[in-house]
DNA sequence: TTAAGGTCTGACAGCGCTGTCAGGGTCAAG
DNA sequence: CTTGACCCTGACAGCGCTGTCAGACCTTAA
């Protein structure tokens, strides 16, 4: 599959899915002529970076567990690490829920103060 | 209140408060000798503008409405407006906190799948 | 052959913050 | 008067994305 097709099954911009492959979050083959060739599978990979990225997750952070987000089978190497920033992640995730709820509410104040309408 | 104050009350850099005020949120008097001088009430404010940041929101943005943030009674003029963009606002803070919960399963997922240990 | 549409690389620029540094005042205590 | 703690302005730089543009090649269909 070239990038045109993984962009448009994905979402994600061209320009963006080469800026995985720069970061070292995809790695796709390439044809004779140069283009890049992708597995069909990367649609999965793709849209588990565009996820964790919206949790506010870093690219290079994603890259510490990308085996994972891959879902290639159970790892033995980094996991103890892994399982680290993984907590840690969740950790921040779970702050940004809760001001994302303090921001919601202080928006709801303000549209009750001016006279919910 | 001069800034380094208020920065200290509020856990917000000095480099940020001035920075609010190039954005137009703030708008502290000056003493003789050029000092901001704040007052007491703008350490509410700015843990309004806070708390609206930390939901992702612009300061561009909160500058719209700032008279709320700001608690300046009932408002009458950009009312309509205001409600609007509060709405939107709002929506797209549930957004982002179910991209959140998304993500935080992610994460979870692969803590098991890698064997919660 | 030519034109259209897809792809390649590399580079520049912008977004909204945020830190830091330089060069220079002010003020109170010692 | 000097020192140290604050304050001022302005500018540069970096973060992590993200779009866009330029210049060039490949491929397919008319």
């Amino acid at each position: 599959m070239k990038i045109g097709e993984l962009s448009k099954r994905t979402g994600v911009s061209i320009r963006m899915l080469r800026y995985y492959e720069a970061e070292g979050l995809l790695k796709p083959e390439r044809t004779r002529n140069g283009y890049r060739d992708y597995d069909l599978a990367e649609v999965r990979t793709v849209e588990r970076i565009k996820l964790l990225g919206a949790g506010g997750m870093t690219l290079a952070t994603i890259l510490q567990f990308l085996p994972c987000v891959r879902g290639e089978g159970p790892i033995f190497e980094p996991c103890d690490e892994l399982r680290l920033t993984l907590r840690q992640q969740i950790r921040l995730v779970e702050e940004k829920t809760q001001k994302l709820a303090q921001s919601r509410s202080v928006l709801e104040t303000f549209l009750q103060e001016i006279g919910e309408r």
